[in-house]
DNA sequence: TATTGTTGTATTATTATTTAATACGTCGTA
DNA sequence: TACGACGTATTAAATAATAATACAACAATA
């Protein structure tokens, strides 16, 4: 037990076979890192986490996992039961959303033109935006309708074989999206989720001539997930509006007819106001 | 310029006249709360830093300033404008918010009510709890009427001249609620804002009796908010569910009539469903 | 209740990592 | 074109983070 503590034996300056972001160079403070993979630790996890167990989804030693912990705990950021003397994710984290949103032109845009789309059927709109060869959702209208996690902001999903992944997709260069298809992980979530990237391609396809993609069942049962893309002034993908509907409550046809025109629709909306915005992110 | 970079004189150990956190101790990552002070840099402050700007509002010089921005954008906390070569918050950090959300089960539950609420008189319904002297809104279901600002999970706001701190101090022990009063900074946003301990003591009294606290352009003018607490089992507050409104669509009387008993009856029903739950951290 | 194993906490010598100074390149402005 | 301000890269110095270890608190077991 503990083979992964390798420091020493590092004699030359490119080895440190770490993890995934392993970036090397002076001007990158390791701490720093350390501390939001403390954070992370709590991601797929349960709620709750003692110091053996972080130390363990980290891969830091006990020292360590216990430093960044009360570091965390002192900042505010993670929260400890005094009694079983676990940690858990505080509320303060939301302040670092509100940080960013509040300073998000494309959120401010295109909250209002979400909300009244919501409107119209009475379903959960969401702005969902690009993170490497994911789609991070950014702002949520929640509706009843709506499981917990879905009406919550910063969930990821993968690009490849979701709504709003298709619809950016569609309207990126073509080979910069056939890296991306490429190089994706394409796990299976349901027994219906695509994962063959010539099917990926016809999806693609379709979503660019009808201006929204459609599917059905990739993530959850029931599900029908409707999005369309959010774009700059050269027709470049910044974002898609997703609407998220289930069986039987919808039919596909229905989503297809009602809920396509109104994400594509909301997303000119948001396109045209950000264009008018002048914003130079946007240019 | 650059009288800050006292370090050198720390003759003794207890010196150090930094700015607030300043937590002493081993087991203290300094390089941590390092790389959370540039992320709140961004907090008031522009959208974009470049990194003399975030070594000023930090406090950091500049090579430190250099290898924390540096990092965060490694890390993807931090985006880089590569024309202007100045700093900007990434959507990443919504990751960490949907973390938090994930695992709270005080937001689960409290989710649908609120959107059950919402449609009632079509209104934003915000669910907010506690940290320090502040309340912040972790959940928001917006309604057109909504400010941007106002629409955004994330925000904190002064517990002594808002309807949801109101309604939190009107179920706090007394003694603990007037240390909070005292301790708070009170600080005037508009004119109308309340800043006397005795008047904010008065409302709390009332806020006891009705039920919900009641406020009028405390940060914004015409804004109407309205918010009751949400309890656990031995009647302590865990959160309020808090409804805000603008002259001149609503009148005072028609919020005091309509919207209490609104935010009253939902926050009850979070409580009680809480409590059914009968998850640990609300015994 | 005593015993043992596990987990959290505190301490410390060691050194690796961060640091701050400095020099260089690049951009925008006068 | 030259100047000034700002971002970038490099490096010696030493601080601040580290990992080992010992101790304490708790839970499970007998």
């Amino acid at each position: 037990m503990g083979d992964r503590k390798s420091k020493k034996e590092t004699a030359g300056d490119e080895a440190e076979p770490s993890r995934a972001t392993q970036k090397p160079s002076a001007l990158f403070v390791g701490s720093l890192e350390k501390g939001f993979r403390v954070l992370s630790a709590f991601g797929d996890a349960d709620a709750a986490l003692g110091i053996t167990e972080i130390a363990e989804r980290t891969g830091l030693d006990k020292s360590a996992a216990q430093r960044f912990s009360n570091t965390l705990h002192q900042l505010g950021y993670l929260e400890k039961e005094e009694r079983t003397r676990r940690y858990r994710l505080a509320k303060r984290l939301m302040e670092l959303a509100f940080t960013y949103l509040r300073h998000s032109s494309l959120s401010a845009i295109a909250m209002p033109r979400l909300i009244e789309a919501g409107n119209m059927f009475m379903t959960t709109v969401n702005l969902a935006e690009r993170i490497d060869k994911e789609m991070i959702y950014t702002l949520r209208i929640p509706q009843q309708n709506a499981s917990y996690v879905a009406s919550v902001p910063g969930r990821k999903v993968p690009m490849t074989c979701t709504s709003p992944g298709l619809a950016y997709l569609s309207r990126m260069e073509e080979d910069e999206a056939l890296e991306v298809i490429e190089s994706s992980e394409r796990r299976r979530f349901t027994k219906s989720t695509i994962v063959e990237p010539s099917k990926i391609a016809t999806l693609i396809k379709r979503a660019r001539k009808d201006g929204f993609a459609i599917t059905q069942e990739q993530l959850l049962p029931r599900e029908i997930s409707i999005a369309a893309p959010v774009l700059d002034v050269h027709g470049r993908p910044l974002a898609a509006v997703q609407i998220p509907v289930y069986r039987p409550s919808w039919s596909v046809e229905d989503a297809k007819d009602k809920l396509g025109p109104l994400a594509v629709e909301t997303a000119d909306k948001i396109s045209s106001a950000l264009m008018a915005s002048g914003n130079q992110n946007f240019a």
